[in-house]
DNA sequence: TTGTTGGTTATCTTTTTGTTAACGAAAACC
DNA sequence: GGTTTTCGTTAACAAAAAGATAACCAACAA
């Protein structure tokens, strides 16, 4: 496997020391912006595998920096982590709902900050280095795209609800409890109510029929083999 | 599945009831002291599944007592999560290079406390891609999707049924009486009547048939050898 | 503004789970 | 042999749990 490149994006040149440095002995690329916009330009030309964005720049903010890439199909599985003041509570559920998957407070511990980034990868990996298109029942669901196709009919679901799907369909058969799949598809460290999971599992059975997704009462969901 | 057991060391007594009570609820065990001493001592002689360890207490402090417990091969692959003082940055990031797992703020939420020991558990688990299939005669009892495989034909049974299934196919041709069942099946500290367990037995027959748990009288009942 | 996404919540249904009582077979007692 | 007691089976019913659904809110983009 390639080395994976982490894009740091901080205005302050000390974290960016410390974090490049233990991100490298670590054995990552990495790959530095004091920006927002210079962030997403390295972005955009590097592809990185995972990008670090702080919430708090001079012109052009965090959050703005996740929004943009979320909305650029090449860029937006990428997965990100925020780094936030400690204080600064609001920003960070905003951010969260912009497409962030994970978030650090600062003061930033290396050992933490650390096993975030290979949990976060850990999530995506495991899809990302197999099949980025799978092929369960009349489906097709490619991660590529962020799309569903249906005999000839595409799909384009939200952000969530696909991952959600892809997760199940990537597990095709076996149960799942919500927790896990809310720690598997939203992340281990956001907390969002389990019915959140029902939901969505009722949006794509909306959307694509419900005889992809089952329900095992008192379990979980399991996508059906 | 035996019972797992939290250690928590905090000096506010408020505080560990709090906490001892929630995690009760959810089916922990719970060993609680009051300081850092007895807390290794307790860690020593019940070998907990986890430790919650506040971080300012008197005499010996959370983070010498992680110390401690990571010198001591007994104990140094213990999960540890340390409960911090929101303010109290500077030792949160030492605390994390001492070996702590994950730490969590005061004030505590209990259900992001429970969460995150949770998620704690879940990463240190290593059987979780452990196969938990049992052939037992025509039958295939699956746990992963919660289905039972009688000669292709596929049975969904309802949670308590399929573990009581489950638990007599795994102890295949052991008598075990309705009070044990109870208490592997439903759980130590809940109470039904044992008759429930005839019931459930006889849901089971009505599915599957009835030659595979048989009736010990006066005894209890056994999965056929 | 309107539409989309992500998340929460309250209400409605369904299913599961547990209790009880009637029944019957076998064992034990006389 | 007849009677009593013990024990499990079964069905009917009640209670509780779980999930589906719809309505709602907030944030944001077009």
């Amino acid at each position: 496997m390639s080395k994976q490149t982490i894009l740091v994006v901080d205005d302050e040149q000390d974290l960016l020391d410390l974090i490049e440095y233990n991100l490298q002995k670590e054995g990552f690329d990495v790959l530095r912006a004091d920006n927002g916009l210079d962030g997403i330009e390295m972005a955009r030309e590097h592809k990185p595998t995972l990008v670090l964005l702080d919430i708090m720049m001079p012109q052009m903010d965090g959050i703005e920096v996740c929004g943009h890439m979320r909305e650029d199909d090449e860029l937006k599985h990428i997965p990100i982590i925020f780094l936030t003041a400690r204080s600064d509570e609001k920003t960070e559920v905003e951010g969260l709902n912009k497409g962030a998957d994970d978030y650090i407070t600062k003061p930033i511990s290396t050992t933490k900050l650390i096993s975030r980034i290979k949990a976060v990868l850990r999530r995506f990996d495991k899809n990302e280095e197999k099949i980025q298109k799978l092929k369960v029942h009349d489906l097709e669901i490619d991660k590529d795209r962020y799309l569903v196709l249906k005999d000839g009919e595409e799909f384009q679901l939200p952000r969530k609800e696909f991952e959600l799907l892809y997760y199940l369909a990537s597990k095709r058969g076996k149960v799942r409890d919500r927790q896990t799949l809310l720690n598997k598809v939203w992340g281990d460290n956001i907390y969002v109510v389990d019915r959140t999971v029902d939901v969505h599992v009722r949006k794509i059975r909306e959307k694509l029929g419900d005889h992809y997704i089952e329900t095992v009462k008192g379990v979980g969901y399991r996508f059906k083999e």
